[in-house]
DNA sequence: TCTATTACAATTGTATACACTTTACCTTGA
DNA sequence: TCAAGGTAAAGTGTATACAATTGTAATAGA
């Protein structure tokens, strides 16, 4: 499904995913097939091509008859994702811990130093945050099965928009890199449950943690829309 | 996904699942969306829009200007499957330990007893085999968490053609109803993290009941089809 | 006989046109 | 003023026509 695009439906598959991921496309917002098309100077077709794959993928909802539109995550089910994720990451995190090659282990290692660095030495929390992403990665990549990085990925991308604010709650970065730590040890000491079971529970923990934030955030929101809070709090 | 459909696409798409489940359709065979359309009797348009959606569901691949082809579930990607399944239904124990409400429990309760039922009397294999999958279900269910369910369904879909055929292994049926026995206790004592457990190490054991059923039959098939196992070991 | 190239057929991707449903607004009556 | 009904506008669902790409087979060359 991550193909390059040589079809202008992928193409406009992609291109309304990155506004959603930049907030120009809102949860809630209206995907109205005609006026999509008309911006990207294509015909309704691919556009309506585009919207059903989006929307079995859960990015988007569409009912019969109706227009589709972005799907806005109520903090239950914000929730639900994150529980769910911190499960598949836990068993991905078991899995790894006894099939990763020397070659992953040591990128593992690399990335987790280079967080570590980056923490040390105040540097960009932008940076922070995608190797923290990059980490959670390489850990599910690291398990060998295909099905089980299809699927957390596929989880992992509805949370994507909501998941880098957790560096903005306070001695929440030092946190996150102690788990990281703990994980790191768990994994060469090749001691998967204890690898599933701190994973599992750090993944659950940033949910929480986001969650707070956007809980003690919301008297100024309707919604938690990513777009509004990354107005807010500018990394 | 799962609605009525009032779009005839929606109908399309029920349409083919139907025949891949039942075996009409092969793993392997190409999905023409202008003869489907014929044998629908719409347009292609519809047709495309389901063959959009299955892909997207697994069941089927595609690629650009190639032709839709029914997913073959090769052995290692059954396996990998059986193992994802395993990790989910396990952690959906796990939370369903707790979180199932009285009417749930015994609904649950009511299943297992009547799998019981059909195994002391000889009772027909084709009802077992339902009511396992009845009882995985409620299983699943009862953890209360819509994501975690829909992700479950979503890989039980992929494996549906192929896990009815556990019951043919000599003395499976047995094992089955005796882990499930186990399973039962567990959640009854309150006892979520043996409930993981055990249902983990039941649905992968599921998975290797199949594999080595498949595998012990390969000599005959090329493929391991459901529609031709069906043939040669009827229900 | 085998291989490569080329033309043609088959099939997918896209655009456009039309039918049906929903939504919104406006009118009408109380 | 408000509610109810109806009508027009907007938008989705489907069919059909066309363009672009791929598969195939036939032919030419070695």
């Amino acid at each position: 499904m991550t193909d390059k695009d040589p079809t202008q439906a992928g193409t406009v598959r992609l291109a309304i995913e990155r506004e959603i991921f930049n907030g120009l496309l809102a949860p809630g917002d209206a995907l109205e097939e005609g006026r999509l098309a008309g911006r990207f100077g294509v015909s309704r077709t691919p556009v309506r091509e585009a919207i059903t794959q989006l929307a079995q993928a859960g990015l988007v909802t569409k009912r019969a008859h109706k227009r589709a539109v972005v799907a806005a995550l109520e903090p239950e089910t914000l929730l639900e994702l994150f529980e769910a994720l911190s499960e598949l990451e836990g068993a991905a995190a078991f899995l790894s811990t006894t099939r990763m090659s020397e070659a992953e282990r040591s990128e593992l290692l690399a990335i987790h130093e280079a967080a570590a660095k980056n923490l040390r030495l105040n540097g960009d929390p932008n940076e922070y945050a995608d190797l923290g992403f990059a980490f959670h990665q390489r850990i599910v990549s690291g398990c060998h099965n295909k099905v089980l990085i299809e699927t957390t990925e596929w989880l992992a991308l509805r949370v994507l928009p909501y998941r880098r604010f957790q560096v903005v709650a306070p001695g929440r970065l030092q946190r996150n890199q102690s788990d990281h730590d703990d994980i790191i040890s768990a994994i060469v000491a090749h001691d998967a449950a204890e690898a599933r079971s701190l994973m599992q529970r750090h993944t659950l923990e940033q949910g929480d943690a986001l969650m707070r934030f956007i809980v003690l955030n919301k008297t100024t929101h309707t919604d938690f829309h990513p777009a509004a809070l990354a107005k807010e709090h500018p990394l």
